[in-house]
DNA sequence: TAGATTGTTAATCGATTAACAATC
DNA sequence: TAGATTGTTAATCGATTAACAATC
């Protein structure tokens, strides 16, 4: 059944979720698509359609309970399971990823990623810890996935060997990736790359400017 | 012309530039559709029909160019000029995309951004610098707006002020925005912006692991 | 020339939007 | 009941892919 959910409904649903998370509601509240649609840029019959895939979650001519639909999309996209990940380059952004996903956990409300590991090469790094995360030799992941269930691998180091370590962490076990390497990883069936590179974003961007 | 060409095309324009970039090639040396989309993972036609947009850049029975199509992609994409930007927020993401940003620019080849001022409110932050830039108050940004052309906007500051940051940021001219905030904000017709939003990424991810 | 690959038209596919009966 | 809004079907729109004549 997930095969046939298009990504773009699922960053959607990620985003409807935000929005009725970040709503204070009561039991009785209820919210309608248009509204839905009018926070999320998207036209109400989208959004109707969205949720439709998954259930019948609202009431003709009142809207979708607000609570009831929170609890429902945190329940499809698995947002109150916790998410265990590694962090691959301990550079200036693997280190502010490391920092940011550590510290917002106790910020945010049902935040649920936990970071069980920084990897690195350089010895000077190894040996060290980040907000009490201890940085190891990539050479020892298999002591980390082995121990826990760890979905994600986000990817921070240099490009260049940025196909190299996603190669090896699948070899261990890994099956999602969240890439910020400019460079368009090749990854077999079954396993997921997301990729957010700011340097595309920005000359993106610049095209249009 | 700007107006009929897909948000998405641009972003593998974007791809097709990197790979292309990142091949050794002389005078001499051409590629086809069928490479560069394998490359992209993306199909031949595609390719073509992408690159038809903007001319003819290829040449039957042999391909494209690969020195000719990295300089007509390189126009296109205006990855030639330099592109000044802002940073609004100074806190771990923000710092480190600084570094990121002003650090690259030494590194990568035809890499065209510059970092004309980092904008924090924190008395603690305001007056330090970052990489030789120094972190000014939000208020002063008119001053650094004024003086050049600014281009875009990197919006690194908490969720629940971003709102605030970027229209007041709109009012002093900056018409393309970067956002980190995991939040979706509002900007008038004539203004860009661009979601980078590593939160929902993760969640994305999620769904499917 | 024979083989390869472009540029482009036509066919397909999928996603978005409009419309409306069902019903709260 | 009257008004509002869902869930869903049908219509539209746009993007992707296949196919092929043109031609290097």
């Amino acid at each position: 059944m997930r095969n046939k959910i298009p990504d773009v409904v699922i960053r959607r649903l990620v985003t409807y979720l935000r929005i009725l998370t970040d709503i204070e509601a009561g039991p009785d509240d209820y919210i309608s698509s248009a509204q839905i649609g009018d926070l999320a840029a998207v036209n109400s019959a989208q959004v109707r359609k969205d949720l439709a895939l998954f259930g019948e979650f609202g009431k003709q001519g009142v809207g979708y309970p607000i609570l009831g639909l929170r609890k429902e999309l945190t329940a499809i996209l698995g947002a109150d399971r916790e998410m265990n990940i590694v962090i691959f380059g301990v550079g200036e952004l693997g280190t502010a990823l490391a920092r940011y996903l550590t510290t917002r956990k106790e910020t945010a409300p049902n935040y649920r990623f936990v970071v069980k590991g920084l990897f690195d090469i350089d010895p000077a790094k190894v040996g060290t810890e980040i907000e009490g995360v201890p940085v190891r030799h990539l050479n020892e992941l298999e002591e980390v996935t082995a121990s826990g269930d760890i979905k994600i691998g986000v990817v921070a180091v240099p490009a260049n060997v940025a196909q190299e370590v996603v190669n090896y962490a699948i070899s261990k076990g890994i099956r999602g990736f969240l890439n910020f390497a400019p460079v368009r990883i090749k990854v077999p069936p079954g396993v997921r790359i997301q990729n957010s590179d700011v340097t595309s974003d920005l000359q993106e961007l610049g095209f249009y400017l």
